[in-house]
Parts: C-alpha cells; structure tokens; sequence
DNA sequence: GCCAACGTTGGC
DNA sequence: GCCAACGTTGGC
C-alpha cells in the first residue's frame, strides 16, 4: 500500500463538493500530465490513502482524507467538448486515465505554510521548490506525522 | 497580476 | 535527438 497526495483547485472540486457527492465519490478527471497518469494507471490501488490537497486558492493546504476507490479507467473528459478536450486521444486507445477518490473524512485545514514550519516534512514532494506535479507519492511517516498533526489544534 | 519552474511541442 | 519557444502550474 502507498500513500498518495492529489490536488485539486477547490474552485473546481473541493473537499466539501465530494462530501456532498453520492457515496463521497468523485472522478479524478482532468490530470494532463503523463508522470501523474502513471501514477494512477500504474500504481494505485483501490484502498491507498490519499490527501486531499487544495491549491491555487487562498489558503492552499491539505484539507481532508480520502482513499483510492476504483482502479484506473479513461478519463471520459478527454472525449467532451471543454478545458480538457484532447483531439489525439481515442476511444481505443485513450491517452488520459483517472481513478475514482472517496473522501474518508474531511480535516482542519493544514496549510502550506504549516507544512513547511515542520522539519520531518522537509523532504515533501509538494514542499520542493518547483514541484507542480498534481499527484505525488507520500511517505508512511510523512502521512503518519500530517495525520497526527491534523489531530491537534490549528497553530 | 507576477513570475519561477517545469512539461510539451515542433522545427531542424 | 536537440533545444528554443511556448503554455501551464501554483504560490505569493
């Protein structure tokens, strides 16, 4: 089992929009980018922990728990007229995959800045200078702190 | 709105 | 296969 962290604008969908979906469940559609493709098609699996990362908004920071829950199928925006249109991707062979993501619980907010207050964290993915990439792998000791983290009071 | 960092595209 | 140009991400 791995531990997963995937952002999402909340803007689009945001931890209190999957709280409200049928069975807390959403298609993680709309990753265009081959690296965190692969890391759905290839190496999730259905139960993996997730945290739900809101970014791009005022307070970007870990805002809930989820868990993988569903393998990786096409991503059936690729096909529809819109932002994540992809002409070269077929139904026979679609370039662009998604799994679905259950939302366990949602948390207090631990912000970014938070994050980076904690040394055991430095080595983050998402703290790296640079790093835009929208699904990344977590540590178990990395999730294990944030978790506990989360438990406490907000700073 | 700015801009650093990065991924993708396309000419050669 | 190189690499410049371009587009996107995402924090600030």
């Amino acid at each position: 089992m791995r531990h997963w962290l995937m952002k999402s604008e909340p803007d689009e969908v945001s931890v209190d929009d999957v709280a409200a979906m049928p069975k807390k469940t959403v298609p993680w559609f709309g990753v265009r980018n081959y690296q965190a493709r692969n890391f759905m098609r290839d190496h999730m699996q259905v139960g993996d922990p997730v945290f739900f990362y809101h970014s791009s908004c005022p307070e970007p920071g870990i805002a809930g728990i989820a868990r993988v829950a569903s393998p990786a199928y096409p991503d059936a925006t690729q096909f529809e007229k819109g932002k994540y249109f992809d002409a070269k991707s077929t139904h026979e062979n679609p370039r662009w995959m998604n799994v679905d993501v259950q939302l366990v619980k949602k948390i207090r907010l631990v912000g970014l800045p938070e994050l980076r207050a904690h040394p055991e964290l430095a080595d983050m993915t998402i703290l790296q200078r640079g790093n835009r990439l929208s699904i990344t792998p977590v540590t178990k000791a990395e999730w294990e702190f944030i978790v506990a983290l989360a438990a406490k009071p907000a700073p």
